[in-house]
DNA sequence: ACTCCTTTGTCAGGTTCCTTACAAAGCCGA
DNA sequence: TCGGCTTTGTAAGGAACCTGACAAAGGAGT
């Protein structure tokens, strides 16, 4: 068999390292109260403005079903706001409020550190190459 | 801001290829009746047989309550079996059955043959790299 | 012996994510 | 025009994961 040991297989080490980054972003976010799954939602909310919930579920590589659970903990906490009728066929455009903005800013900057820890020990042609790996695994199971 | 773009991040990229590598795992192993988190603590279990479950979570990278959801769904489905009563300590050592050791023979082909096509595109020595670069990763931020 | 610490198991409750299913809206070729 | 096709929203139910909390067992040091 190709790969005997799980722990030299790209999947399993994929899923360590997701793993390990997402529980580290948790830690650190937990006191501005905001979960990864929130914040990765705000980070797609700021990338595409008025967006419909459908679109935000595409850019986080959930359901849609998925993404609805989500935008309900940010509606109630005031961070993002749907509107109540649809511009164009059913979709209703989500923004993020003052509030949501904000506290993206403070998170983001967060996420970008643990980022950079994951990879500090790296030259950074290093980690370049290493986000065009994965770029490339990622278009493989496209 | 180092990363404007959060498709040149390593964390945004690994939860990528994560998600679809997980996706097309899960895809293949429905026929089984197996899921993803399924797998993992066959694959576990057969890497450490009769581990206690505290054991199987730390390898799964899952909490051990995490881990009891999973095993209760393999224990009835047959497939592994937890002893009545701890040997050493509180440990109560789990061990795969006949049926969960073939069906994990099946699904270790599958799985295999998926992380196969995430790397397909990459030459063998930049496959190596690449799990090279993550264990980097797991590293720096264990 | 006794206290402190670590490990393990367990329960409760909540969040995120999934599949399945259906309804509503627009688009497009026949 | 009219029936498919696609996209979007929504609902229900279940699986997997989490935190917090507690009890039980053993080990280490005093």
């Amino acid at each position: 068999m190709s790969q005997e040991d799980v722990r030299q297989r790209v999947g399993y080490l994929v899923k360590q390292v997701q793993q390990s980054f997402h529980r580290a972003c948790e830690e650190r976010l937990r006191p501005l109260g905001l979960s990864m799954s929130q914040y990765a939602v705000l980070r797609a909310l700021a990338d595409a403005p008025g967006a419909p919930a459908a679109e935000l579920a595409r850019r986080t590589f959930v359901t849609r079903q998925s993404l609805r659970d989500v935008l309900n903990g940010l509606q109630a906490a005031g961070l993002a706001s749907v509107a109540d009728h649809p511009t164009a066929g059913r979709a209703k455009p989500v923004t993020l409020t003052d509030r949501g903005r904000a506290l993206l800013d403070e998170a983001d900057g967060i996420v970008l550190d643990v980022d950079a820890r994951m990879t500090s020990s790296l030259a950074p042609e290093k980690a370049q190459e290493l986000a065009a790996l994965l770029s490339a695994c990622a278009d493989n199971l496209a």
